[in-house]
DNA sequence: ATGAAAGCGCTAACAA
DNA sequence: TTGTTAGCGCTTTCAT
């Protein structure tokens, strides 16, 4: 009896409105879905899946026919409806730590883009640098059932963050970061070590002697890579004194690390600031305490920004291409989706001199 | 027959296995589903999905006896089901020119922040400033059936995307847009003119008479109120002549527009550059032909960008509040979602007056 | 206050 | 090659 009323009437839909109790979103009443193609054609709705997926197995007088009543119709799939029913949903999370950083902007363009030529959308969330939005973020998006994600992390010892990872082993990608973790994850990594030795290499050339980083938080990769690349880079150089002192990717670490530095027994040649925001407050300070550059001190700053060239003096600058990374990210992800085993990918830095490199005051 | 075959058995999964067929991407075996949860709290899924919803009639023996099967099962419901049963997808799509632009960051990062608030989470398009992609994107997104569209068009007067948008009404909330369409869309507009004027007025005071505004592309708002500012201003300042060269946002225009100008037989006294990427093509001319600012032109620059204010000389700039622009977009997008009608919000520009502002070279 | 049942619109196993 | 059918996991009438 209720197996009877289970069997669904071949009626159109139009001639027994009133069955249609749903929601009353249902104002969207012009959208014809799968079934009145498939009626309008005189086929079965799966031979409509069919020729619409590009199956094999379909005569080319279905497929015309199928794509007439699509015409007609102006069809077109509902992908929620795809989605649940196929478990994929074309769709990838960027948690990143902050998209007006102009570095992140450009990985996150170079991401989008690629991962559009592929059919995939974006679900971007702004972590805006605090660890435990992180974990947050990566659970909302897993909800949302991403088929990936790509990883900008705040912190990447957050134990939360950690667990949210491995609970449900959603195909991921890190932007230049590391994790303590045995679960393969696909990774595009900067060199940082080769842009500091390069800067390091110069600045000893000149004849620095006191080498500052002033770095940002020391739980992301690329504030540990410079920093044992720093101390590394300087063993090649004996009597050159190395100092570091990370914090977080603020202005106000900037500012007051540079503050420090200059106020120390000892003051650095040199100082290189280790991103954006941290030039932002380093320039702050030595202009506030009237410190030259390059005749009092000289600078490096890492990840080129806007406007710089324009800068009096030029910066002098340890870059890479965020755009490619941003390629390179959805590439892996993409190759992941499709099969392939986690891979790691390294992208170069270079160092490029300027101006605010110069000799060291006597 | 094949009616009683339809009726559900109420066999639990996992003795039942071989009767899974479904796609094999069933490797998340271990995800419950509410059915599991109604049948370890020994109720009907209708309960479950009542006390998960918060609707109002239900004892609260009933809430606690399903609060413990959901604990105890660490179910999560599924929000794609959700989405295709209600037609609800708590998305909403972005349309933006071009992230990498400091100034859409910024607004990208208010509007994801006061979205995600409300639990809603966005897709982000880059049309990288190509109009025929923002059709596209519009129409990808709602395929996607997103609830709702923040445009930051990169062409007001495309067909393609007025059709796209018309043909099915998604709540819509231009961002710095005007759009010649009948439809009621919301809007967040900035108050360019009040800017300008105050540039002009300033610039006028300091004995100007010939004041050159470099726009950019003239199919979208910021550029048409600027340009119908500074002629607006320059009807009370008689004597003074303004000239205009709208053309795309990009460092070519910005170089090309003021090579022009410069090589005119009565160059600007001041240059008003519509926009970052512009401003680069300004000072790249201004600097290769060795004009001074603001010794022999002064300048003025539309919408701050990180490190300028380490500028030299520093930059005079008509600013608004990006960040604010976000939210208050994302705000008016929530409102229409949730049954206001539409409805415009009109930011202001301030301008700040620096050394790139000086007395015109005798 | 609770349960039974009917789908949302689509895909894919199975049969024919 | 095509059709039949059983769901994906949830919400929401409707009846009790």
């Amino acid at each position: 009896m209720s197996g009877a009323a289970a069997r669904r009437p071949k009626v159109p839909k139009a001639s027994n409105a009133v069955l249609t109790p749903l929601n009353s979103a249902a104002t969207l009443t012009d959208r014809a879905g799968m079934r009145e193609v498939a009626e309008r054609a005189g086929v079965a709705m799966s031979s409509v899946s069919r020729v619409l997926s590009g199956h094999p197995d379909v005569s080319s007088a279905m497929r015309a026919r199928v794509m007439a009543a699509v015409e007609a119709l102006g069809y077109e799939p509902n992908m929620l409806a795809q989605m649940l029913r196929s478990g994929a949903t074309h769709t990838v999370g960027f948690v990143v730590g902050d998209i007006s950083n102009p570095l992140l902007a450009q990985i996150a363009l170079g991401a989008e883009v690629r991962l559009r030529a592929a059919g995939y959308a974006m679900l971007l969330t702004n972590s805006v640098n605090e660890a435990n939005l992180d974990a947050t973020h990566i659970r909302l998006l897993q909800q949302r059932r991403v088929d990936g994600l790509l990883l900008s992390l705040s912190d990447e010892t957050s134990d939360e963050t950690l667990d949210a990872l491995t609970r449900s082993m959603t195909p991921s990608v890190l932007v230049d970061r590391d994790l303590p973790l045995d679960e393969p994850f696909s990774a595009v990594l900067s060199d940082h070590a080769s842009g500091i030795h390069q800067a390091v290499d110069r600045l000893v050339a000149l004849g620095h002697d006191r080498i500052a980083l002033v770095a940002g938080s020391p739980h992301v990769r690329p504030t540990r890579e410079r920093i044992n690349a720093l101390e590394d880079a300087l063993e090649n150089h004996l009597g050159v004194v190395g100092q570091v002192r990370s914090g977080a990717f603020t202005e106000a670490h900037g500012k007051a690390a540079t503050r420090e530095l200059l106020a120390g027994r000892r003051p650095p040649t040199a100082i290189i600031a280790g991103g954006n925001q941290i030039l932002v407050g380093v320039l702050d300070e030595l202009g506030a305490r009237k410190v030259r550059v390059p005749a009092d001190i000289s600078l490096v700053t890492c990840d080129d920004v806007p406007l710089a060239k324009f800068f009096t003096p030029t910066l002098a600058m340890i870059n890479r291409d965020p755009y490619e990374i941003g390629l390179a990210a959805a590439g892996l992800l993409l190759d992941q989706l499709s099969g392939h085993p986690p891979e790691t990918v390294i992208l170069p830095t270079t160092f490029v001199t300027a101006a605010s490199c110069g000799r060291p005051p006597r």
